[in-house]
DNA sequence: CCAAAAGTGTTCAATCTACACCCATGG
DNA sequence: CCATGGGTGTAGATTGAACACTTTTGG
């Protein structure tokens, strides 16, 4: 009963954790939540939040379970990166940790942050401080991930609020991209997009010209494939039926190096936007 | 000493296993390798090679090590699906399963048949058992994978010997992708690709016209980006000088309607192959 | 009337796709 | 000489990429 090392196994186990990196578009740039580590090992330094893994809890259910512990959101877009598993990762135990990357839209951000008594701040991308763990690698794996499913699926929508601006969405693909993409282009293709339509509503703003609003095509958070109209009427048919399944998951990645070649990769990859980077 | 269950945790810890899903090209079909379970639970289904991670050991040599205790070949590609974590998927215990899938080369296959006492055979890709636990979703996960990354990187010729004529790398791609490429647009688009060159050698075989010979024009099994020269020769270089690091990861697919959407979406990305295929 | 973002078409280049016949060999 | 797979080119369609000015609003 007081026995403080209850669970007993013939073979040695290892603990199983998951890992967020969780995304958002904050002053037009990339950023993602980092915790600052209050206890040893690397205390004082910045990491992903993530948690141990319950006995009976399905991963994603973990992974959601520590989204709504860190940022009080339970509904956004999840998927599996991968699981990172060398053997010292952790110096205190082996632990196997399953990594998820999330998606928050900016406008729910604010809630977000500072949502719990730990340190708790997004960080751009690019200027990303030294990582505890692994997570540098997570982290890049991540964003490889990201970086190519916005080209050819619906993902840069959960970046957004119910209704968006073209240029909006043109901005998401530019963040992610690191590039800027060609105005007339963008919204040619973007005319092409089946999962995106014109709500007839209007947003002012500025001393400038309202801007026509938009609305996602397709009900419910699913990220689907962008090419050819078919396709996408599949996919949305399948998803409907499946609502259950629909955390698709992906992995891609694994150290520097090999992240770096996945760059190359993801953007060598005829993406369907590729036309619309311009000089 | 004699305790039969001497590792002993705070918290309760799952088993991590590694399982694989191993493919090769034979009689013109994409087969995978699977075992005839011979105990409980699933006894005489059939079910993916796997075993448990042991404690000590990096996830990717445990998948190594159980590609070697099956096929006798540890020199193969291998790159992560994923991790499969659903509390009930083994009856048993709770088991996090890390996937992975491995090429083998149609002229090593020979070696791997019956290497062990466990009766294991080649299945058709198309005409699977029912398989035990949930290793039909994994395998679904597996094959999209395969699937995207064929036409965007060199896998292909992990299938390959060493020296393979054109018509078999295109019978390659036909099987993998599941349809018929044209004869002329496929060499067309291989005389274009970087990472296979002309031998100068020819195979002469049956009674026609001998075939020319090519060979991958990069050494070492890293497979890369395909699209254009650049990318390509920048992919080269990170990867000769990260030799170590060479097992590129990558996750796809989840239950059988998500696997769906990801095979329309390999099919309707604009890969790079897309120009092949003929009615 | 000025600043600021919204919105809009055309042209040229590159790639995609369909399609049919001759070639070299072994038997 | 014939059966078999090896090997080759071209034209039309589609998509990619570059490029600059007008419109509408708020202040």
């Amino acid at each position: 009963m007081a026995d403080p090392q209850p669970h007993r196994y013939k073979h040695p186990h290892p603990a199983v954790a998951v890992d967020l990196v969780i995304f958002t578009l904050l002053n037009g740039q990339l950023q993602l939540l980092l915790i600052e580590r209050g206890i040893e090992p690397y205390r004082g330094a910045w990491a992903l939040p993530g948690g141990f893994m319950r006995i009976d809890e399905d991963l994603v259910a973990a992974a959601q379970r520590e989204l709504v512990e860190e940022t009080g959101i339970g509904e956004a877009y999840l998927e599996q990166v991968g699981a990172f598993g060398q053997p010292k990762r952790d110096p205190r135990e082996r632990v196997v940790s399953v990594a998820y990357f999330a998606i928050l839209p900016a406008h729910k951000v604010a809630l977000a942050a500072g949502s719990d008594a730990k340190a708790v701040a997004w960080h751009p991308y690019s200027e990303l401080p030294e990582l505890a763990f692994d997570h540098a690698s997570i982290v890049a794996a991540a964003k490889a991930k990201l970086a190519e499913k916005v080209n050819r699926t619906t993902v840069a929508l959960e970046f957004l609020p119910p209704e968006f601006t073209l240029t909006e969405l043109q901005q998401v693909f530019e963040t992610i991209r690191g590039e800027t993409l060609d105005k007339r282009n963008f919204r040619k293709w973007a005319g092409t997009l089946s999962y995106i339509k014109a709500t007839g509503r209007l947003r002012r703003g500025g001393q400038h010209r309202p801007a026509a609003l938009f609305k996602p095509a397709v009900k419910g958070a699913m990220p689907i494939p962008t090419a050819s109209l078919e396709w996408t009427t599949v996919a949305t048919e399948k998803s409907s039926a499946s609502e259950a399944a629909a955390k698709a998951q992906y992995r891609r990645g694994f150290e520097d190096a090999v992240s770096a070649i996945n760059k190359a990769f993801a953007d060598s990859s005829k993406g369907v936007l590729r036309a619309l980077a311009s000089r």
